[in-house]
DNA sequence: GTGGTCTAGACCACG
DNA sequence: GTGGTCTAGACCACC
């Protein structure tokens, strides 16, 4: 199964995209609590990516008491994480618009015109079926 | 006459900041043709920073030629720069926005909680008054 | 200054000790708030340990919120860190304390074996003025 | 017979912590010599755990002389056992307070203070009946 | 100079 | 097989 492919062309740290996509896999029901999570080797290879940075992403997932590490046996997404992936997702989503909003509110242009740009590119996306489901 | 203040809590690179605020400066007429910019120690003072950062940040425009350094005199506004500086502007806002909605469409979250929550957030700001919230 | 060094001996992870070792200098009022802690490069040097080691540490430490970065310039304790490592200080002692009167009881010896065991080996320890200041 | 049930949150290894739950059962008189202890099997299904980590104790204890394979019944006590554990009973005890002892000095916290939560701790447990807690 | 990220690879403990 | 720790070293951005 494919968890998750990342955007190569992101500026973010790439364990920072794993954290999230992973959040969003819970917050969706893909991974569900008692789950293990794609191995950290295994995920490496899907991404293309060193094993360390996928440890990474998932220490501190575990840090977030998101994901548990079963000894032994791998890492399982913990009890309460669905609800608490759910409102991070939110959180998320609710951040990055509020930056690009503020930062476009400091730019001094028209308000009007700020909210057609908006529009302009949500439509692009919003033809798109779904986005990458 | 205070030109800009930096959001504190921001992740972005300081002198990227400053030189979008000079943009946005130029863009809204604030900042006009041949005036002269604040003395990097002066707006280092001022925004309590590092004067190598502001130094990093005229260059930065220098080198987009929107900045000229006036022999003995300091920095000015270039000729052509209001112009550039509009459509400046308006790309850095849209592509802030684009990125806000990918970030946001990955989440696999329904689009229209996505547009509800960009409403929330443009609602916010709407009701301030016009420029630096 | 040397702010501290490693048991040697000890089987915790090094990353652990440096986190417990900087709320210990924290608590203890060696380190301010404000302060810039020792750079990754030199406490690494010092400690004859991997810079990455002790990035780690400090990762961990900024993730509580004890330890803030600051951009270029290092690692300085945060403001209300004096308080909070107290108190991790504390519960850092008891629950080492707690684990081994649990372990102790669990071997169905007899509480003034285990009571005069605790007195013999804190005897030790006491005569040596202050231990390692 | 319940002859031993694991502390679940602990973060030491699972078949050390049987292992020394097995010599303090010896140590108290709880399994005697010559008798058989549970089947590999039969107690990885009563502390839910890998049958591999079970056999990996009892391999342990066998290493030391504590336990002897017997062809065809199973593993059981042998002779000289009863005295060895104890001896290791004390040992294990004074090890964990020796060790919590000096990783509370190192804290620099007062000597009286750390031994008030010592006695504090230590009165949560006195009040239980003895065993395991 | 500073910290942050990433890679590569070794070694260990656990199941 | 699994994750965890540590080392070594490269590269980057920022100040």
């Amino acid at each position: 199964m494919i968890l998750l492919d990342l955007n190569s062309g992101e500026e973010r740290p790439i364990y920072g995209q794993i954290v999230d996509r992973m959040k969003f896999a819970v917050a969706g029901g893909v991974l569900r609590p008692g789950d293990l999570a794609p191995s950290v080797r295994e995920l490496a290879k899907q991404l293309l990516v060193n094993p360390n940075t996928v440890a990474r992403a998932y220490r501190d997932l575990q840090a977030e008491g998101l994901f548990e590490s079963v000894r032994g046996m791998g890492v399982q997404v913990a009890e309460g994480a669905v609800e608490r992936c759910r409102a991070a997702r939110r959180e998320i989503v609710r951040l990055r618009l509020r930056r690009a909003i503020d930062e476009a509110r400091q730019s001094r242009m028209e308000p009007a015109e700020i909210e057609a740009i908006f529009r302009e590119e949500w439509a692009k996306t919003a033809n798109q079926a779904n986005g990458q489901p």
